[in-house]
DNA sequence: TGTACATCAGTGAACGCGCGTTCACTGATGTAC
DNA sequence: TGTACATCAGTGAACGCGCGTTCACTGATGTAC
């Protein structure tokens, strides 16, 4: 997060890596321009120097993290299943539950993504399409379809779980709520 | 939808079904007092005669949008296992993805409520508390706790796959999202 | 029965504010002769 | 080496707009004598 201004591209990927986390944090349509390059350390205006809109800013937000948090995940996954269990436990936990802002871009934003502009939602969809087939490949088995099917629906309960651990107050339902994802998770691709 | 004007109570239940609706539609941070008001056929002012301020409508909202989806989810489910598993095709169905404004409560809002101040957080876990207690009574078996851990996540497979299903602009990934969940919750409550 | 007043739901203009966006400007650095 | 000008990243005030909220008002209905 340190960085100089006076180099275009470091300030302009600052402001990328700024908006990411605030996006993930309060929302898409609750984050402001003037918020974001307050964080950033710059006044409003230098914002268009960069980007040419807020839609602008969100395209190429939702690209880059989500191919940063492909990368993480793919990284951690491996041949054998213990290691995506592993990973499950990682996702479904307390320090991601309590760190949106540094978390899974889909889990934080993807009902805002639903409702955006189809240019939003095309670039989504390349993302996606992409963590879908690096998940299915790195899960091994005879059955490809098979391992793509379960990776897929693996995907969704844990956002799922993770979104629900996250609205509750209940901190004792909110630990339920994630249990019941990595156990069922677990069972499942035992 | 159709309603008289001049009678209070029908006036403010009337709000409250518009206000649910573009909620669902729209996002809550996303909609403004001014587009409800004018959905519900009244003007601007008439709103603080029967809501003290937008984020008590939206509490509100949540409590009664969410009761009504429990009523509908608990009457649709019995005691055999085939009900549920026709929910599940229903609730991740096209329908269901392509009308988000007549739909579950939670699949849109979830992550909208993990941001929102406490009291709207504390009426959502209210109502999820409860929608738990009855979908595991609903699920027949000898173990109690395994019930409502399986209900658990099965209710976060089926809102991260109609997030998922909603948020993607290809048809064809869409459905097969919506399938795989289908598939994995047929299989694993089978 | 008719008149006077109270009640009540809803009107619509206005408030301050923060939004996304624009733009004339500043000040540091690079280049040319 | 010194001077003149171009380039470039960033400044900060301003724009129109829609937000949530307020409030003096209207007009229909209910109540009292």
């Amino acid at each position: 997060m340190r960085y100089e201004k006076g180099h275009k591209e470091a300030t302009r990927k600052h402001i990328l890596d700024v908006a990411s986390r605030r996006f993930r944090k309060d929302g898409i349509a609750a984050t402001g321009l003037a918020c974001i390059m307050k964080d950033a350390g710059l006044t409003n205006g230098a914002f268009y120097a960069h980007f040419p809109s807020k839609a602008a800013l969100v395209e190429e937000v939702l690209i880059t993290s989500l191919e940063d948090f492909n990368n993480e995940f793919v990284s951690r996954l491996g041949e054998n299943v213990s290691q995506l269990h592993e990973f499950i436990r990682v996702y479904l936990g307390t320090e991601h539950r309590d760190e949106p802002k540094s978390g899974c871009p889909t889990s934080a934003l993807v009902a805002e993504i639903g409702r955006a502009p189809k240019p939003i939602r095309k670039a989504y969809t390349t993302s996606i399409e992409d963590f879908f087939g690096r998940v299915s490949e790195s899960m091994n088995g005879t059955d490809p379809a098979l391992a793509r099917q379960q990776g897929i629906a693996l995907f969704a309960l844990a956002i799922g779980s993770l979104q629900l651990a996250r609205a509750v107050t209940d901190k004792q339902l909110s630990e339920e709520i994630m249990q019941a994802g990595i156990e069922v998770a677990i069972k499942f691709t035992a």
